[in-house]
DNA sequence: GTGAAAGCGCTAACAT
DNA sequence: ATGTTAGCGCTTTCAC
């Protein structure tokens, strides 16, 4: 099955001129004249003219390709960060490679290379809950290839990032919960080994210590970043007979893991066991009860990320990591609303 | 700002082989020695070459890239499709291209264009809301591309494709309605140009009339798929004051706007209006009340879709449209339980 | 087992 | 304004 492939030489010779000519009108250069242009594109058209991207990136050494790399899709976060990384780019004439690492850093590392092989003119990456080795970053760096972090960070690289302010965003969660007159403030923190983990966690220990609470240990535990580990750490809690009044998850798929916890035990919300996430999404205006959760604009994140992208891409060369910090809001749902009697009577 | 790009030569000019040597031995290749292909390796790892793929697949006429068109992928059905998708390319060595329509059947041409353009070697699309000019699918076909569609799709063209049964699925919603013991039951439809708005109407139309219940026109509206597309129809009717019992919403984002609805009207679901889906999500059983809908089953949808892609591209040639329609089932929440009293007293 | 030659389809110099 | 020359980095014959 032989492809019908119509090349630049086919149409050069089709209008006796240079594939040259041929090639320069398509890309409306300047040289050209109105009529040889509307002719040759006339003609382009006719004979069913699809441009060889592949040659011509490999003639003019760059793609006009970004490769995008997230750790998971089906996640409120990444599926709103992808959209607006998308929007911009269209916006912009770039294309996208998107790969997604599953959360498993080897498959990371393949990724980058294989996009560093399809010779993307820049990255934009979001790394594992697992990622310790950076090989393939510093990888990334030594061919010069311009890369932007986003939400899941590694500094120090010489990459720069654009994150939510997950220190303040935990911090004001937090103090919320101690305002409604919360005490007993557990975290499930993903990973302390994070970026994402440890400022939250961070921000979880600023409020409690600047509300001049005691910080339980066994309240603090870590375990990833999705469903299943909210869920075991709520199990554990709960199998230990130890759960605290609420809960501040560190990401919303652990908060659904703890709804799920609850359900599955009987607890009710917010009643029994009260939770408070980082990161939501619009649907659980639904939820029974509504999430508390601190806003984590995923688009406006992803925005700025492609942008400080499109313009190390426009002005190349060494520069400074630059650390672009979006602010996190409060988005009160039903949950986190205040102890209930039944707490009050314990002392 | 000049990029540390090793390629061929320089490995070849380290080892004093030529080029052709160090080719086939990275790829290895049978007519090289071990020693020697040892000996490129190690050298190009020790030199940090990442081979060009640019080149490769000009050379090769072939990319070993799939390109990946949907219209959102802020939406659970999409979401869980795509990552479905990456797994399967990853596992098959496939790279994926994605491209996002946003709903716009001129975007959608335009990213058909450009993936033509980057030759990618087959195509999965799933189409916009108003897709009508089929002209890139028509080029698709005339350039040999294999091109396989998944849920929402389009026959005719030559393309085999995979659905869910959409006419079946939405019998079994409404059928369980009637069960439940509803007679007055809206459907908002979505588009009906669309093979899905098109075919669950048929369900919905098929369970009334296997009922013996008539078809009232005023409660069957058109408009969309999306969120804001059930808000409006539900706000439409609740303003005529001529609300039925329960709303058969044609997507998960249309039943969440007919929650949005109710909300904003004072309604409570179930009691004074009720509603079940097409579609849902797996985090709306925490939903108040949880929704009852029809499951579609995005990954196994995907998953064949991508199988099938991967056939034609392992056996080319002509062939006959398949379609693969895959059984749905109905997935029950708090919703669609049945009319309360107040219906009851109204006759 | 290894290499020389030719070319994939295009574009960037540098002419004319 | 148009054409000529020379690659981009790789792979595929086909000789040796």
């Amino acid at each position: 099955m032989k492809r019908n492939q119509v090349t630049l030489s086919d149409i050069a010779d089709r209008l006796k001129v240079s594939k040259v000519t041929v090639s320069k009108a398509l890309r409306d250069h300047t040289d050209i004249g109105q009529a040889t242009k509307q002719l040759v594109k006339d003609t382009a058209r006719e004979l069913g003219y699809t441009p060889n991207f592949i040659a011509r990136n490999l003639s003019a050494r760059k793609t006009t390709t970004i490769g995008l790399l997230v750790p998971k899709i089906a996640h409120h976060f990444f599926a709103t960060a992808i959209e607006a990384i998308y929007d911009t780019a269209f916006a912009n004439n770039y294309e996208i490679i998107m790969a997604v690492s599953q959360e498993n850093s080897s498959h990371e590392a393949k990724h980058i290379e294989t996009m560093l092989s399809m010779r993307v003119d820049g990255l934009l990456v979001s790394v594992t809950e697992e990622t310790e080795d950076m090989a393939a970053f510093k990888l990334v760096r030594d061919k010069g290839v311009p890369l932007v972090f986003f939400d899941r960070v590694v500094n120090g690289l010489g990459f720069s990032c654009v994150t939510a302010d997950d220190k303040q965003g935990a911090c004001l969660a937090v103090a919320h919960a101690i305002e409604r007159g919360y005490t007993d403030i557990g975290h499930f923190a993903g990973f302390s080994h994070t970026q994402i983990g440890y400022r939250r966690c961070q921000g979880y220990r600023l409020a409690m210590q600047q509300a001049g609470l005691p910080v339980n240990p066994d309240w603090v535990l870590d375990g990833g970043f999705g469903e299943k580990d909210g869920f075991r750490s709520f199990m554990q809690l709960h199998d230990a007979g130890n759960l605290p009044q609420v809960i501040f998850a560190v990401s919303y798929p652990v908060a659904l893991g703890v709804y799920a916890g609850a359900r599955e035990t009987g607890l009710a919300i917010p009643r029994d066991i009260d939770v408070i996430s980082f990161g939501g999404s619009s649907e659980n205006r639904f939820f029974k009860p509504a999430l508390t959760y601190v806003d984590q604009p995923a688009d406006v994140i992803a925005r700025h990320a492609m942008e400080m992208l499109l313009h190390e891409l426009q002005h190349p060369g060494p520069r400074e990591e630059e650390h672009i910090v979006i602010p996190s809001t409060l988005c009160l749902g039903d949950t986190c609303a205040g102890p209930r009697v039944s707490k009050v009577l314990k002392p």
